[in-house]
DNA sequence: TGTACATCAGTGAACGCGCGTTCACTGATGTAC
DNA sequence: TGTACATCAGTGAACGCGCGTTCACTGATGTAC
């Protein structure tokens, strides 16, 4: 498993990043396996060697959004062991910087392109571990009394329903240019995540900093 | 302005509607000019005499959707006037049932398919009417004490962003069979916008039916 | 009412393009003895 | 160390396809006199 075997050494991960970087500079619309080839240095159709077709290109490359998403979950939820508030915000941060930095990945991630998950099970293994990931914080959450209890799963689709759409609306530049002009992302962020908390915060607790003074 | 007049008679409506057909049957995948004019029955290059291009086609189809939408939340407003909590709810419905009735039409509309927005102003003023129902709708809510207070447009993002995450997750498969096992869609969507409401409601204003029994 | 003309919606052939996928191949790498 | 062979990652030509768009055209409709 070294990092180099012979010929290419890892096309099949190089594809993946080169579909990463097609995604990142032409979109969803521009994404072809034929400009994934090219841009990992290969003929068009080296990669029907690693991937059986399109479909499983994608699937690919939407479990690897999946896994970065997840990692960075996990990861926060670790460093702040006893501190619900802050792995609820920082996940919904997680998942919202990831919109931003990478729009059409988290695209592709999220948006159900892949057409017969079942047939991925590498895929299927990462969602379900996101998915559980956010069941869990969500009732540490309601245990923490934060946000209403009631059935875990429908408060999960509350949670996850609004950040997603929060992440589409700004994407897709729906957001009135009195609020995006006024706050940050982040600021924005919280700033909603409070109707659904019961009890709203005042301060980021990143850095202390009042929210909703209304200057960048 | 008849509904007819020579030759195919109102070929640019026709139009939209093949398009928004295509999309109901085919997805946005398979949406392309020349299936719409098949769908019309009319040769490949017909459209050219209605829209400039596919985006301008595209953006047809947008304002349509958009147009849908804001007249039925409109007539939800009049049929409710002294009611903000019902306004709320059905225009949370309006909305929601657009994207389960007609998903990829919902898709083309409200996910940024139009690339130059600017150059279609019967869109561009379709948009800021619905966005401006809206916000007046929040606002309206926030008087009634039915919503935490604060900036509006920040209010609006909150509930806008979780009702199309909302339709999102449920289009795309994402929520817990669990959940949509047990509960209706309608059902779903009062009981998580409870966890946005200041008080939460414990029975469907339509029809007096009690919420969360766990019981389709 | 009848004729000549202008308008313009819709036709159909043609274009060039990039795409996904297949397939016989080449040639570098690894393995057995 | 050297040779023979097997493996298999990547090549490049070829396929058929549907697409968006253009353009010279046809023929139905409407208008002027």
């Amino acid at each position: 498993m070294g990092t180099k075997s012979y010929h290419h050494g890892d096309l099949k991960n190089a594809l993946i990043q080169a579909g990463i970087k097609i995604l990142a500079e032409e979109g969803i619309e521009g994404f072809s396996l034929r400009k994934v080839a090219r841009e990992a240095g290969v003929t068009h159709s080296a990669p029907y060697a690693h991937f059986a077709d399109k479909q499983a290109m994608i699937a690919a490359i939407s479990t690897d959004g999946y896994r970065k998403v997840y990692e960075r979950i996990i990861n926060v939820v670790e460093q702040f062991p006893d501190d619900p508030l802050r792995q609820f915000i920082e996940t919904a941060w997680v998942y919202v910087s990831f919109g931003f930095d990478e729009p059409d990945h988290f695209k592709i991630t999220f948006s159900g392109s892949v057409e017969r998950e079942r047939e991925y099970p590498a895929l299927v293994e990462m969602t379900s571990k996101t998915f559980d990931a956010l069941r869990q914080l969500i009732i540490r959450c309601q245990q923490a009394d934060l946000i209403d209890r009631g059935e875990p799963d429908l408060a999960a689709v509350t949670v996850w329903g609004f950040v997603h759409g929060f992440v589409h609306l700004i994407q897709e530049g729906m957001v009135s240019h009195i609020v995006t002009n006024r706050y940050s992302r982040r600021e924005m962020l919280i700033l909603s995540l409070n109707h659904i908390l019961k009890t709203p915060i005042t301060k980021d607790p990143q850095d202390d900093s009042p929210l909703g003074s209304g200057t960048k």
